[in-house]
DNA sequence: GGTTGTTAGTTACAAAATCAACTATTACTC
DNA sequence: GAGTAATAGTTGATTTTGTAACTAACAACC
C-alpha cells in the first residue's frame, strides 16, 4: 500500500495471506479428505504425531496454536478411525499420551509424500533465494520461530 | 524443505500460509466483530463494495473467490444492518446491484483505516524491498493477478 | 488435611460453514 | 415459440466450529 488514500484490498496483508492460504490448501485438502475422510485439524494432529513422536493433546495444541476443543475432537475422530491410541500417564493421570497406530503411521507417510510434492510444485515457481525469503517472512508473521 | 527425508511441517507452504494468515487476521477480526458485529465474509463484501463501487453478488464472489452462498448470506446480513441496498437490474432481473448506504460507507471508511494501520504494523518489520517481494509472491500464490 | 487454584481434557449449546436442491429469469436451439 | 440449458441468487439440512461450562486430577497454601 504505497499511498495512504489509495487503499488496495489486494495488498492488504491479512487478506492476501488468507487468499494464498486458501488457494494453496485446496488441492491438499481434497486429498486427505477423499483418501482418509480427514478434516484440517485431523491431518494437523496426524502430522504433529508423525513428525514429533508421541505427544499429549495439550502439546499439539501449543505447537499448532489450535484451540484445545478442536484438538480434542480431532483426536477423538482419529481414535475412532484407529489411527491413534491414548495412554494415560501413570505419573499424572490428567495427561494422555497419544501414539500413532501402524495405520496412522502409514496414513501419515502417505500424506507426507503428497504434501511434499505439493510443496515442491508450489515453491518451484520461485527462485531458491525467494523461496527462502518467503519462508522466513511467513514464519515471522506466523510467529512460529 | 531442503532434504527429501527430512520433512518439516513448519516449512510446508500451505501450513505456513495458514498459520500466518490466522495470526495476522486475529486482531483485525476482533475489530470488525466487536465494532460492527460482522463476520469475515461480511467485511469482505463491504470492502469490495467500498473499493470497487456497486457490484452484483456474483461479481463479488468472483473477485473474492468466495462461494455464492456465503456471499448471499453476508449480503443479507449487511442489508439487515442497513449497510447496503439492492436494486434489481431492469435489463436482467436476475441481477441485483448492491450499493453501500451512507452507514455502510462510513463503516467501510472506518474499517479501512483500521486495516491500513494493521497492515502498516505488519509490514513494518520488513524492508521495503522484502515487503514488495512478499506481496508479489503472495499474489502469485493467491492467483489474484 | 481441607480449601482454593490450576491444568488436561470433554461436552453441550449456539453460531457458522458446507453442500445440494430449489426458484426465477434469461439464453439457446430446433 | 416450445423445450432445454444456463445463470443469479436463496433456502434447508447437515456438518463443523466457537464459547462456556463442566469433570477429573493434581498443586499449593494455610
Amino acid at each position: 500500500m504505497p499511498d495512504d488514500d489509495e487503499f488496495n484490498l489486494l495488498d492488504f496483508l491479512p487478506y492476501l495471506l488468507n487468499q494464498a492460504a486458501e488457494e494453496s490448501s485446496t488441492a491438499f485438502h481434497k486429498v486427505y479428505k477423499d483418501r482418509y475422510g480427514m478434516l484440517r485439524t485431523e491431518w494437523r494432529v496426524l502430522f504433529h504425531l508423525g513428525m514429533y513422536g508421541d505427544l499429549t493433546a495439550k502439546e499439539i495444541a501449543l505447537r499448532s496454536r489450535t484451540h484445545k476443543t478442536k484438538i480434542s475432537r480431532a483426536v477423538a475422530a482419529l481414535e475412532k478411525r484407529r489411527f491413534l491410541t491414548r495412554t494415560r500417564d501413570t505419573r499424572d493421570k490428567r495427561h494422555e499420551i497419544l501414539n500413532l497406530t501402524a495405520a496412522g503411521q502409514s496414513a501419515y507417510l502417505d500424506l507426507r509424500s503428497v504434501a511434499q510434492s505439493y510443496h515442491k510444485d508450489l515453491i518451484s515457481q520461485f527462485s531458491e533465494q525467494d523461496a527462502k525469503r518467503l519462508r522466513d517472512m511467513l514464519r515471522r508473521l506466523a510467529r512460529t520461530d
